[in-house]
DNA sequence: CTAATAGTGTCTATTAGACAGTATGTT
DNA sequence: AACATACTGTCTAATAGACACTATTAG
């Protein structure tokens, strides 16, 4: 038997959310940077890599694995993003930066715990603004090789010590083209962490094309050498110098700077072009 | 004080989901597809329209105001996406449409009973496949205008007696061109429902362009012009013939059916071309 | 001078846009 | 015959790809 309310005002004093099923969510985050690999050579430039952020976890579930940072959203305050820039700034102590969602994870059994659905976030730092870790158990990754081949990709991610190999299967979905479902073949990362790296790089090869992304991971001054490899590194394929400086050069303002003693002809140093400015 | 486990088995035992905050999740659908308007001229070929699914609420909150169709997460057996699909099955009796997650809407006060956070998702549908519309509180509205300028976006929605007019603003967020928050200057659907239908009406207007995904509101059957008026309507623009054609060609097969009978020169039915086969 | 990157000019190939024309049904 | 759409040929404009060349520094 109903009750019938008369207004919106007396329905919400009766309503009584723990009469129903609720679950918990977390905000994981895939913090993305471009790291520079030194070269022996005193000429050459810097070999740059894209590298990500993990976290080895502490406690169960899923102890000693690594994942992604994430927490629990904490539903009378938090949205989220909040809840994502809350975890961004205890594990790396940074703010202002770059969050976009990416996909909300909701297998049932993907948290050995309870019924927990996860909104995860692509997160993009220049790599210099990162001054201290202050989780112990962070560590950035070079993700160091993306293949595909048999619609399987395979992404190696390395810290120096230790190497992890993810393994996952894209699932063509009819009429979509580019649409795929992701199955990872084996879950290497914790939770469905796997996925979400394979997704949030895919979404960042993507948006490079059409967005001004990367220039939140750019210093504030930055050589056109230095930003095509950057490009280079997330679409993981070289680029020819002339056809990059036409697409990019209403992006870029020249700057009266230059980088030198590079071992060769210094570069000039540009800017981000705000379009709003 | 932290208990310590000595395995996960050990941890998961002890673990209790209700000794922390908890919230409800929704589903939200943004059913989609293409309308024929019979024009009176017999020579005259009908016009399309795209068209979305709402459902007036009969219940508070929010009673009297059109939503899109969704309903309750049930966290112990459902993922969003079968949740999703009960929905459309109880609104439209359809099962087998296309879904695709759109966004996760989660404003801290976007419901008023609780928290409830809400994954939108995208459902497109051929229209001839509507027999029946089991909720007499759910009815087609065209989409019959999206103009935008000052990055205001206003949306007229019609059922032929009901006229809704959404007004959303887009907030341009740095370095991202192409990338908006969304904000509605006034909610005129229930919940937040104004943001979803235009993010689902700009996804669909991008994804258009490099994947198939429009082959999921077409009958089996069907002339390239019909396919080239659902492009113009989703895209809100003509389209030249011969530019079309050429697009389309790859992911179509030309049948030996045609289509006769409409005071003009019968047209080649063309069927979609699965690249799998 | 040399090695290495910085930066540019220009040709070619590919693709998108535009327009005009022909084709073929129904009434 | 007339109307409306179906369908195609071809020119032009815009863009992307390729390559070769010049420029400039540290050592």
């Amino acid at each position: 038997m109903e009750k019938v309310y008369k207004s919106e005002e007396e329905f919400l004093k009766h309503y009584n959310a723990k009469d129903f099923d609720q679950l918990s969510m977390t905000a994981d985050i895939l913090l993305i940077s471009v790291s520079s690999e030194e070269v022996n050579n005193y000429r050459k430039n810097s070999k740059k890599m894209m590298s990500i952020l993990l976290v080895k976890r502490s406690d169960y579930p899923f102890k000693g694995k690594w994942c992604l940072p994430g927490g629990f959203l904490n539903p009378k305050t938090e949205t989220l993003e909040s809840c994502a820039k809350r975890v961004l700034k205890k594990e790396t102590n940074l703010s202002n930066i770059y969050l976009e969602q990416l996909y909300t994870y909701d297998a049932i059994d993907r948290d050995p715990r309870t019924r927990v659905i996860s909104t995860s976030y692509i997160a993009l730092v220049d790599k210099n603004r990162l001054t201290e870790m202050i989780n112990p158990n962070a560590c950035w990754f070079d993700v160091i090789l993306i293949e595909e081949k048999n619609n399987i990709v395979d992404i190696t991610l390395t810290n120096g010590d230790e190497t992890i190999n993810l393994s996952i299967q894209k699932i063509l979905r009819e009429k979509t083209t580019d649409r795929y479902s992701f199955k990872a073949r084996k879950n290497v990362l914790a939770f469905d962490h796997d996925l979400v790296v394979l997704a949030g790089i895919e979404r960042l090869k993507n948006k490079v094309n059409y967005t001004d992304i990367v220039f939140n991971m750019m210093p504030e001054y930055f050589t056109l050498g230095e930003l095509q490899q950057v490009y280079e590194v997330i679409l993981n394929k070289k680029l020819l110098d002339p056809a990059f400086r036409r697409i990019i050069k209403d992006k870029v303002v020249k700057t009266n700077k230059m980088k030198t003693g590079e071992g060769h002809r210094p570069s000039v140093l540009f800017k981000y072009r705000n379009k709003n400015d």
